[in-house]
DNA sequence: CCTCATTTGTACGTATGTATC
DNA sequence: TGATACATACGTACAAATGAG
């Protein structure tokens, strides 16, 4: 791995377990090339990286400073619009566990069509803040060398996390489309509103690090008590 | 200014503007080089720019090539469900021109100190698609050196282009809020849609490179002929 | 107000590694 | 195999902003 690599995600971790609480001076970048034995464009690359993901603040002559809100994915977080981030009221609810099947559409987006012939995962989720849904979630990715998928935990670690670690799978980006609909039936009943209760919908297709390998989601969300935030 | 930051400002506009079509391969850095007249570390940093905005894809041993979409800053293009991006028929109309007022609230957002005391520069737009409203977009930024901002023409250039053209200013990042809602009164006669139609409510705080500049800004968007989308 | 050390930002030149064609 | 092009890395130098004295 590189070197500039290896040092950005050793800040980047000390960043996610609180090492450097939001606030916190990194150390500066002439410590930093001490510490590792490298140069400074080395670490500057390094250093350019976290401020592009959004995880620190740099500004000329002073200190680099870690940011307060991780930069999400598009859009990850809920959060209460009175309660704290990562709630501890938050719970999965696995719907439709995760089954192959054909593909039959992916939420307006066109599958592609090694996508279409490998076989499509698919399964649902309802998420509950303080026993309330929240947001109901359907996701489908195409069966390419994902082994032993369908016996994966999705209730105690998040889908991006399980890709991660089991497969080296991570996102690049992709594009989102927001709609506000009226509750049909179907998530009348999932999210527990009245008919015809506005309802936020947003379909994803996330690309990954392989190529032609990408994951359909689509998501509704009650917004009245919790609002969808994210960071970007 | 900086070198790289021109070079990255010519490439962008030729991307914009059609020089360097989706698709197309950008020059090599080699020549890229030759033609500025600055050092291979130089263009790599203009390179690199457009490769985080999105603009571009970059394959060690081949040439750099155009995307087809860029990447938006959180949520920035609309886009009709089955029409192009850049939709020609798309036109934006000044509802309350950029004045200078004391500030409120931000929506939601709390106002920081310095921003308070320097005044809100204020502006409603609403955007239409082929003479239909989609969206209506209400902006609040601090009035800290902005000298001729009230004369600026928002019609033809977008908010984000003229910030960073004119002042250097550039998007960093942010934090946004959907919401899916009812549509109120002013709603209603703005994006002409009946009572307690589904409305998409998008709140918005963003983050510059400049310290204590944020903009605010609020957008209501009907998402039933046009979906709001976006790349991340 | 000025000076000075610190720290980040920009830029150069060079070298080597590695993927693509 | 060789040419091309992007990726990483080193060392150096100076500019510009900050904050302390």
């Amino acid at each position: 791995m590189a070197k500039y690599r290896q040092i950005y995600e050793t800040l980047r971790r000390r960043i996610a377990d609180g090492t450097y609480a939001p606030g916190d001076m990194l150390p500066s970048e002439n410590s930093l090339c001490s510490v590792y034995g490298v140069a400074h464009l080395t670490v500057r690359k390094a250093i350019g990286q976290l401020l592009s993901d959004g995880l620190i603040v740099c500004r000329q002559g002073k200190r680099s400073v870690v940011k307060g809100t991780p930069k999400g994915i598009g859009i990850l977080s809920i959060i209460g619009t009175t309660s704290a981030l990562n709630h501890p009221g938050l719970s999965t609810q696995i719907i439709c566990k995760p089954e192959l099947r054909t593909w039959s559409e992916a939420f307006s987006f066109p599958v592609e069509a090694h996508e279409q012939a490998a076989g499509c995962i698919y399964f649902e989720r309802l998420r509950l803040l303080d026993g309330i849904p929240v947001f109901f979630d359907i996701t489908m990715m195409p069966n390419i060398n994902l082994s032993r998928f369908l016996n994966c935990d999705l209730e105690n670690r998040s889908l991006f996390d399980s890709l991660r670690m089991m497969y080296q799978i991570v996102v690049t980006g992709g594009t989102q489309q927001f709609f506000a609909i009226r509750a049909d039936k179907r998530i009348q009943d999932c999210l527990k509103v009245h008919a015809g209760h506005p309802v936020l919908q947003l379909n994803r297709k996330i690309d990954t690090n392989r190529t032609g390998f990408h994951i359909y989601s689509q998501l509704f969300c009650v917004t009245q008590k919790y609002g969808l935030i994210g960071t970007f």
